[in-house]
Order: structure tokens, then sequence, then C-alpha cells
DNA sequence: AGAAGGACCAGTGGTCCGTA
DNA sequence: AGAAGGACCAGTGGTCCGTA
């Protein structure tokens, strides 16, 4: 009942494999290292078997590429659109969208779970060491954090199904799955077995968040910088304003204690939130 | 020969005092937290002698202020432009020009010398300081470095006269104060006994640290970051090239060095520099 | 309805170049 | 000529809202 942690790399039309990844076993539930050579629907691979075809990273770019100083830059070899399968692409898929799973299940039909969605984040931290090794072998300003500079690497690497609005979005579950796995899992039991949807989910994540940032003096910032894995994101508007909304609340309510002794208002904004 | 280390501050037209300043006697010469009260031209100061006037912060503003949530919010009272000595001036005249002065001398005539623009930068730490208490205050997220965001600042406190092309442009002459001020001092006295011009000066600045930079592995960022005056400030582009240049040329040169043996090469380079 | 992500926008870091 | 700084610009952080 608790396999390899596994999810299918939706991409419906293409899925490229997110390449030259070192591989961390940080995260979710079971063994690391095994979401590149997952379940990927079987509509179509990109064909670097040999896995040391001319480069082994021959990379799918878009055809954009404005300012394309970042992978290698043979702008020319397309090696895209040939039909092999069925179903020919180029119009971009969406991913599926996420549902809550429980620690380590994977994700039926076109959806993503939680374990997939955690694992973009620590994608997101290779590609960023990538881009800063590179920066420092130039001897340029060195990003501390996932920029736009590491989403624009991200997907001319190929990685097309990160993207920043979706990585901002679930960052602060990212958050609690790093700082409180525990607590993190079982939100997701419950949410699974009330059968919430991923945005009702999504909310629930802020609450224990906050609990953490009281318990710790309610500097989110350094709360995220302690963790490596969560030092490379930015803190999230909403949760820094919740932090600090509830923190004035817990002032407020702790001064009316020691002002007028009563205990009540504490306990209601304590609870309430 | 070695008096409080004063220069003009050299608004002409009006010479605000910097506000609310945290006084630290670091830096420059001789003994700190004299430049609020220096030697101001007379023609016409900021009548908050009283110093408890209303808020003991009365600033003056610029009138286009756009974005004005920063400092207090009475964007009306308009105290400005009352005529009192002579020259009245609204049209704000620009800071007279830096000459290279050794420490703890004041410059003459209508020039500023190098230990005023020393102090602008420890102005720059302070305003910075107070944007970040209110960021704190506020919980919004907090600048590390001297952003826009403290400039602007800066400005709407009355300190006209920091701006950000020039704090940029003496970023690496301040980090040499900073990181080595045995050096700094003879290079001023060196320059200035040469007669060059601030230009020159300011040049002449790189070398010693990219000598600095050499001898701790060529990291300028964590040179700067580890200095609590200079991690505030952004490495300047050019420093960062000449030292990216600079450790490129030494690589080679070593590795032909223990390839030819001839240490020809090497030395070239280092003398060259 | 719920969710993914292209694309927009205000304000940033960086510095050029018209000004004095 | 040498220098100060207003003002511009490419690319950022942030997230809305037209899309599927």
């Amino acid at each position: 009942s608790h396999p390899n942690a596994l999810d299918a790399l939706s991409q419906q039309g293409l899925s490229e494999k997110p390449v030259r990844q070192k591989r961390e076993a940080v995260g979710s539930g079971g063994s690391g290292g095994t979401w590149e050579m997952v379940s990927a629907p079987a509509y179509r691979r990109y064909h670097d078997q040999g896995k040391k075809k001319g480069q082994q990273q021959k990379l799918r770019r878009t055809k954009s590429g404005r300012r394309g100083d970042e992978i290698n830059e043979e702008e020319n070899d397309e090696e895209v659109e040939e039909e092999e399968g069925g179903i020919s692409c180029n119009e971009r898929q969406r991913e599926h969208p996420f549902i809550v799973t429980e620690p380590g299940e994977v994700a039926r039909g076109k959806k993503n779970g939680i374990d997939y969605l955690f694992h973009l984040y620590q994608l997101c931290r290779d590609f960023l060491i990538q881009v800063q090794n590179l920066a420092k072998d130039r001897g340029e300003k060195c990003p501390t954090k996932v920029t736009n500079q590491v989403f624009r690497y991200a997907k001319k690497a190929g990685a097309t199904y990160i993207n920043k609005p979706k990585m901002r979005h679930y960052v602060h579950c990212y958050a609690l799955h790093c700082l409180d796995e525990e607590t993190s899992n079982a939100l997701r039991r419950e949410f699974k077995e009330r059968r919430e949807n991923v945005g009702a989910w999504r909310q629930a994540c802020y609450k224990p968040l906050v609990a953490i940032a009281a318990r710790q003096g309610w500097d989110v910032d350094a709360i995220f910088n302690a963790n490596p894995c969560l030092s490379i994101w930015y803190v999230p508007t909403k949760l820094r304003q919740l932090c600090h909304a509830e923190r004035s609340a817990a002032a407020v309510a702790s001064s009316s204690v020691s002002i007028s002794g009563s205990a009540l208002i504490a306990g209601h904004h304590l609870a309430n939130f």
C-alpha cells in the first residue's frame, strides 16, 4: 500500500524527461529518484533513449526563445514534429489538474497527485542550481531564489510543465510539507477522505503554517530561509499577510489579557483563525 | 592636522538635515556623529531647531510624490518656499562635485570631499534600517539591500543629495574603504598629491579590490556579504567583471605554469592588470 | 465549477546621456 | 573636460483573468 511514490507526467502530447537532474532523496514519501522514468503516458516520448545522443541533452525549445543564452546555443537543430504515435501535438496540452492524494498515492485518470506537485519544487531547485553554476562560471550575478530566469531555463530545458503561476500558487503547500511532513501528510489524508478539491486543501495549508510561525516568533522569512528546500522560494504574500494579521491579533489579545485580566479574548482570537 | 572629518553639505539652495539617524561610529576617519550639524552653508537651514515641532520630523517632500506611503502621510502641510535669506530656491542645485581629499580633510570651495562621500553610504544604511523597521512593523517584505524603495524614502526624508546613480557609481570606492581602510587612505593621499581628479581615483580603487578578491578565492559576493556595511550594497557589475576576468587569466596562467613550467606568463598577467 | 498558465503590469536594477 | 543625476529601459516579481 506504499509503493514508490509515482504520478503520471501528465503532458498528454509529449512528455519530455527532465534532464540532467542531480537526484536527491528529498521530499515526498517513498524512495527518491524515480520521477524521471515514471509511468509516462505512452503517447510519445522524447527519443533520446540512447542516453548519449550528442549531448545527452537535446532539448526542445519554444520557438519564441527570445534571450537564448541559457541552455546550449545551437538554436538550429529543430528536432520537433515528426509524427510517430497518433496524436500529433504542437498545440501544447495543459497539465492535468491536481487532486488531493495521500502520500505515496498515484493519481488515477487524467489527474496529478500531490507528490508529483512537490516533486516539481525539487526540479525547480535542481534547475536553480544549474543556473547558479552557470552564473558562477561566467562571473555573473548568481540568483539565490527561483527567479524568472530559472523558469525560463526550465522551459528551455524542456520542462514545459513548470511555470511560474503554478509554482507560486502552491508554494505554501510545499512549505508545510518541508516544515512539518507529519502534519502535511495528515492534512492530505483528511482532505482526501472528505473528498475535498485541491483548492480547499490548498487553503487549509495556511493554518498550520501560521501556527508554526506563531511558535517561532512570527518570522516567516527566517523560517523559510532556515530550510534549504524552502529558502529558494519567495514567501507568498498571502502567508505573510496572514502571519502579520494573526500576530497583531495575538498582540492585542495578550495585551488585553494583561490589562483586563480576561483570557477570553485571547482564546477567541487563537481559536477563530 | 586631523580634526573632525567634515565637509560641506553642499546643497547650495537648501540643506536639509538628515533626520532621525541613529548615529554609529562607523567609517571615515575622525569621531563619528558629526555630519548632521556640519558646516552647512549658511544660506538657509531647515527650521526645526526647536527639535520637537510636531513630529520632530517635518520633512520636505518632492511635489511629485507618487507612491507616498513612506514617511508620514500628511501630504498637505506644504511648508516650503518662504523667503528668508537671499537665494530663494525651488530650482534644486546640484551637489558640488567631489575632489580627492585625504582622510579627515575638508574640501575647500564648492567641492565635497571623500569622507563626505563615504558618509552618504552610512546615511543610506540608516535609511535602509528605517525602511526595514517599517516593513517589519507592517508585515511587508523586508529589503536587505539599498533598493529603489530606500532611495525614494531618503528623498522624501529630505536627503535630496542622495540618489541612485551617484551611490552606485562610487560603491566600490566605499567597498575599499570598508575592507582595507589603510590601503584606501594611502590611495587617497597618493591621488591627492598627484592632483588627480575624482574619476582617476575612482578607477584606481578597482585594482586593490581585485587583489583582495584574489586572496579570498575570488568570491566578491561573499566578501561584500561578510561586511555589515557592504552587505547592503549590490556588487558593482564592473567589479564583478574585473574579478572574473582576472580569475580566468590567473587560471590560464597557472595552468600554463603547470604545463610548461614557465612562470613568466603568470607574472605577466598579475603585473599588467 | 474548478483549475492551469499566458500574459500583463507596476515598480526594479542598472546606467546612459542630456545637463550644468 | 569632468562630473552630477533625471530619466529611460529591459527584464522582475506578482498574479489576474481569458481559457479549456
